[in-house]
DNA sequence: TTTAGCACTCTTTATCCCCGAGTGCTAACT
DNA sequence: AGTTAGCACTCGGGGATAAAGAGTGCTAAA
């Protein structure tokens, strides 16, 4: 069966209704929608085609229909009117980024609550590691004999630190030896190879920078474990209760539960592509199946991309929020390539 | 009126069993499982007293009772059966924090996240700064031309550092004049102290070396904001929709949105009390009139106490709750003891 | 002071029934 | 061949009513 231009027309109108209503709609209120004047009873030899065709589903037979996962599908992709964000909006987020993206640390959560404030629907943000973080630079800094500051330059720009504390005291020409010990059989390595390697020193140095060289070898480790990690935020989480379709406490409880506790399954857009959308059954966890994702991507720098997106029902808004989204992830990009970048090149996504 | 023991016994017979099954529990019920044997008559009349004397509410006329939030104040105060955590859950429990507690790196949300997975009920974890910190010691690590590694040491012994993009190149010598500046004009300083003094130091240094003044000075006060900031963790908050109370969708609604979005006024125990209780209307917040909070501190260490709260209905379980609790409080403060503290002293607090 | 008895209250649950929205089909119309 | 009008049918939602059950409060007797 074909179909034809008004069966889109239809199913553009039924689409639209149903996202902004969550109610199914009629052939008669379809038909007083429609540009050329048409009977109910000629949408509903329509409304049969499509749902034979796959694009509708009937809750029960009295009823109107609604959409089917195909039917969303095919909206996003040919029929949905693209919006873009208004510039009041924004205004307001471009506002609010320079506000709470200034420091330095969890960035992620950051990023993450920012987005989810602008959003109606629980939102998640988590990094996404290209590569594997080794270290490329060791520095310790001397504090008293018990006591060295250990720095840790790694392979994606990041710099991390911490106070070691040492159990036996210690010269402060004993960091001199150690760490060029560290730059040396210690840089470029994967945790695994790390602690491998440290075995092989045991003798060759004295003691008491051996712990040294131990300790600041272990924290290095547990900084490249801990980077490897994904870091994730989950937020608005308490938006999904407002939400009819999760009305249901089970389902809405199995959708929170996944989201803040099988975080690492959040979808992730596939290859490079900017943005993704996932309609219910496109997912790949259960407890998506009936739930739609936006995820949209943004560059970090140094191999690293961040990802913001947005969870709802298959019934959601997706023109407003992929509009919002990759609003938002444009300008992260933008904000985080200008704040790394060090020519001072602006605009350089224009 | 007098509270006699009989009437205790059936108060707490009555909260018991309330906390169970979130059910009124009538005369006739009450009356079998007393110590002595009385009818139901009798306890009726206890009953009518207790009401009186507003230690139990109706919720209607023909229900059995509940407890009042003053019922459950006396049941926690002196009828409570004082639990302890049973040997496998505390095993448990400790090689979880082995395992989770390793890294260096927000230590909130994972203190959050752990004491989270082994409560029924929502759960928060913040810090609690009693001082506002300062920075102590500043470094600069030359990188290239354009970059320099800043390291700040705080004065509750924390170290951060991140790298620093230039736009003007620097000799490396220029790191040699700048530190010694730093570490004479801006330890000890508060965020507004910090800016006020830059503006005087504007034309006693080099252009490029004050370019990059600016830039530590600037990260270091973003450091201290940051840091004078509370971090808050908010776990397990799909739970809630597992609790008969929080059926009700809006009272659900209300709770997780005070939880993520106003998580800063989360109570948190006064004066140094290790643990505290807060039964319904004794809370501050409006939010949690209808809930109860325990709430527990532990010693970080250089100044600083973390908290870890558990949020539930009036009805929980607070024998259990509070068991649990102050058994991840201690072993906290062992453990970040242990870690920090120089001496290898064992058992601080046995 | 305790207990048995009893009327009364109020919620919960089930059942029935009606209403309306919407469909699917047929037959007529263009 | 596509469109329209007409109509019987289906199904869920909502309201009313009724019966059941739990628990109370009170009275009067032990």
């Amino acid at each position: 069966m074909e179909l034809t231009t008004r069966k889109k027309e239809i199913l553009k109108i039924l689409v639209d209704s149903y996202i902004a209503t969550a109610e199914p709609l009629g052939s008669k209120a379809i038909a007083e929608r429609m540009a050329e004047k048409v009977s109910s009873a000629t949408v509903r030899n329509e409304l049969a085609d499509l749902s034979e065709m796959g694009y509708l589903e009937q809750p029960h037979t009295s009823a109107g229909r609604i959409p089917s996962a195909k039917g969303y599908r095919l909206y996003v992709n040919e029929l949905m009117e693209r919006k873009d964000i208004d510039g009041e909006e924004a205004d307001a987020i471009r506002a609010t980024m320079q506000r709470e993206l200034r420091g330095t640390d969890q960035l992620i959560a950051r990023t993450g609550q920012m987005v989810s404030s602008f959003m109606d629907y629980p939102t998640y943000a988590v990094t996404d590691h290209r590569e594997v973080a080794t270290v490329r630079r060791f520095e310790l800094l001397y504090v008293d004999a018990l006591s060295v500051i250990s720095v840790v330059m790694l392979s994606d720009s990041r710099v991390k630190s911490t106070l070691l504390h040492m159990e036996l005291p210690l010269q402060e020409e004993a960091l001199q030896s150690v760490s060029p010990l560290l730059n040396t059989h210690f840089t470029g390595l994967s945790q695994q190879q790390m602690h491998a390697k440290i075995m092989n020193l045991t003798d060759q140095v004295a003691p008491e920078s051996f712990l040294l060289l131990n300790r600041v070898v272990d924290y290095a480790a547990d900084l490249l474990e801990e980077t490897s990690q994904k870091q994730v935020y989950v937020g608005g989480a308490s938006q999904l209760l407002k939400i009819p379709e999760f009305r249901d406490l089970d389902k809405a409880h199995d959708l929170m539960h996944f989201m803040s506790d099988s975080s690492a399954q959040l979808p992730i857009p596939a290859g490079d592509a900017p943005m993704q959308i996932l309609i219910g059954p496109e997912n790949v966890s259960e407890a998506l199946k009936e739930s739609s994702v936006v995820v949209a991507s943004y560059d970090i720098g140094d191999g690293m991309r961040g990802l913001v997106g947005v969870v709802g029902p298959t019934r959601m808004d997706y023109a407003a929020v992929a509009a919002r989204l990759s609003f938002f992830a444009e300008s992260l990009t933008k904000m985080f390539g200008k704040a790394q970048q060090l020519p001072p090149k602006e605009e350089q996504t224009p």
